[in-house]
DNA sequence: TTGTAATTACGAACGCTTTCGTATATCTTT
DNA sequence: AAAGATATACGAAAGCGTTCGTAATTACAA
């Protein structure tokens, strides 16, 4: 895990961050449009948010336009690993185990899926045997 | 899934209600002595949010006697499989599935409990085949 | 009985996130 | 060039959760 860093986006910012790694680089209108999709939002705090999250290095702007490009400063992947750290010592105390029984045990989940995580699993078993 | 209503405690109030599950009945005093023993919280602190979730309807109340006595409301199962879905929506667009793999990847799991989750699989998929 | 401790009730303040109104600048269209 | 559209900047307000001071009440002890 590269460099140490506390991503701790909100509920607002997360939104922006997802529609920023589905598109890339993106104006302050192309992501409010998108949020719009799901649910009423001034453009004026679609784009204090992002400039917020310019500000906390969530993302990043290019302002050698006069319309700004912003793009994610944080990858989707620490993110959910972060936010999945924090949660599961929230709500499950730390037990990783519990919260994916919960998981697996309440989503549909399809053959296909199970398939992955039993060959994840494998795979974790074969490096431990080492 | 019994009775529907979304049950959604915030961060202090989830810490209360760990303390609730793990003891059960408990009054003010006991509860805020708890929280101490991890980081410093005021008695009056502990006492409102406790009202607050007397009221939210996330604990229930004994009044009978001056010292008042607090219980859960809401199951712990329950509660984590609603906080769950919230955050799995949130964070993972809903596939539980991601969130598995993401869990199961980033912490270290035992042998013991890599079996309890085939275990697991193995029983989804023989419900899945009727 | 009088004072001390413990408990509940209430309200206010603070911090953080979210929302938006308004001003200003820049581009586009006519 | 003027008018309208679009962008950023700024500040303030509203909402929510958390914290705590203070008052009022009840129990206990000297």
């Amino acid at each position: 895990m590269s460099k140490y860093k506390k991503i701790r986006p909100t509920e607002s910012e997360l939104e922006i961050l997802q529609v920023l790694w589905e598109h890339g680089p993106s104006t302050v209108r192309f992501v409010n449009d998108q949020l719009n999709e799901d649910r009423e939002v001034g453009y004026t705090t679609t784009l204090k948010l992002m400039q917020i999250m310019a500000e906390k290095e969530l993302a990043n702007r290019d302002t050698s336009q006069r319309t700004h490009i912003y793009s994610p400063a944080v990858t989707e992947a620490e993110t959910q690993h972060n936010l999945l750290t924090q949660f599961v010592d929230r709500t499950f105390k730390g037990s990783a185990m519990k919260l994916v029984m919960q998981a697996l045990g309440n989503h549909n989940a399809s053959e296909a899926e199970l398939d992955e995580i039993k060959a994840l699993i494998e795979e974790i078993e074969t490096k431990q045997k080492k």
